[in-house]
DNA sequence: TTGAAAATATTGAATATTCAAGAATTGAAG
DNA sequence: CTTCAATTCTTGAATATTCAATATTTTCAA
């Protein structure tokens, strides 16, 4: 069984460091690809959640997309001049705001989805079926025992 | 098998998303220990990597690190303020500089060391020796097949 | 019912990151 | 040699993110 990290152990034996070096490579690969629309991955994330036609407040929609609420709100604010999607305020509960997607939003989301699927389908090319899918459970795995 | 992403499937089946979302949580722990001895993420890596006692150039520390060289710089030049590190010039390509930790930052790496360490062990604890280990390995794999 | 506390989203100032350009040095071809 | 391209690092301006404070609405207990 691997040892675990101890004082003069190097850096690449943190599962810290190996999480933040992948996600830093697969980010950069997608972010390459997603650059042919001209759009950030985490603009392609909200359009991605928002794709089910609810609507989502900002809170929920902060989680969803792993980013602050702040940041969102600037981020959204740029996406409503650009007519990806809109804001409704929620009937229900006034101090909420719902987000939803424009057809040109959707449009636009169809096409991003075809490139994170066509990046995927590139990493299981090289590294394999067999890891992907244990990759994603593993992560799935530590993420629930993580919250 | 797990089957691949398609157009309707939501963002947590991707690998990218799982990736980031992993990497967030495990960071965001990290950072909350670190944060007892008043340092980021990215100055326990920077001195982790100089307490080698060699010299390291930027370039190298930039890639070792996970930042770009504009970023390392201002955070080294913060690092320099505080002592921790100082920066000399190669004496063999003059384009270069060398950096290297002070006493005073091979000590506080030895602390946040600790803090680390602890951070895995809860890690591993919760998630378990055979999963963690596991995970290491298939991640090394991924960065070794995306390179 | 009322008033204080909690929840939600946004704003503005402070901070950090990134992009593009610049300065210094080296390498290498003519 | 000499000059021109490539490498390395830093800087300054533009951009983005974060922290703290604010405004609004809801909740809930007295």
């Amino acid at each position: 069984m691997a040892k675990p990290p101890s004082q003069n152990s190097p850096i690449t034996e943190h599962l810290a460091y190996l999480l933040a070096q992948a996600n830093r490579e697969i980010n950069r690969q997608l972010e390459s690809r997603l650059s042919q629309e001209g759009v950030p991955v985490e603009q392609w994330r909200i359009l991605k959640v928002l794709s089910d036609g609810n609507g989502h407040s900002m809170g929920e929609l902060a989680d969803a997309v792993l980013l602050n609420h702040p940041t969102l709100t600037k981020m959204i604010d740029r996406m409503v001049s650009d007519a990806l999607v809109y804001r409704v305020q929620d009937p229900d509960d006034r101090r909420k705001v719902l987000m939803f997607s424009s057809d040109r939003g959707k449009i636009l989301c169809k096409r991003l989805n075809s490139l994170a699927m066509s990046q995927e389908a590139h990493i299981v090319e090289n590294y394999g079926d067999k890891s992907t899918s244990e990759l994603k459970r593993l992560l799935e795995s530590l993420i629930d025992s993580s919250s």
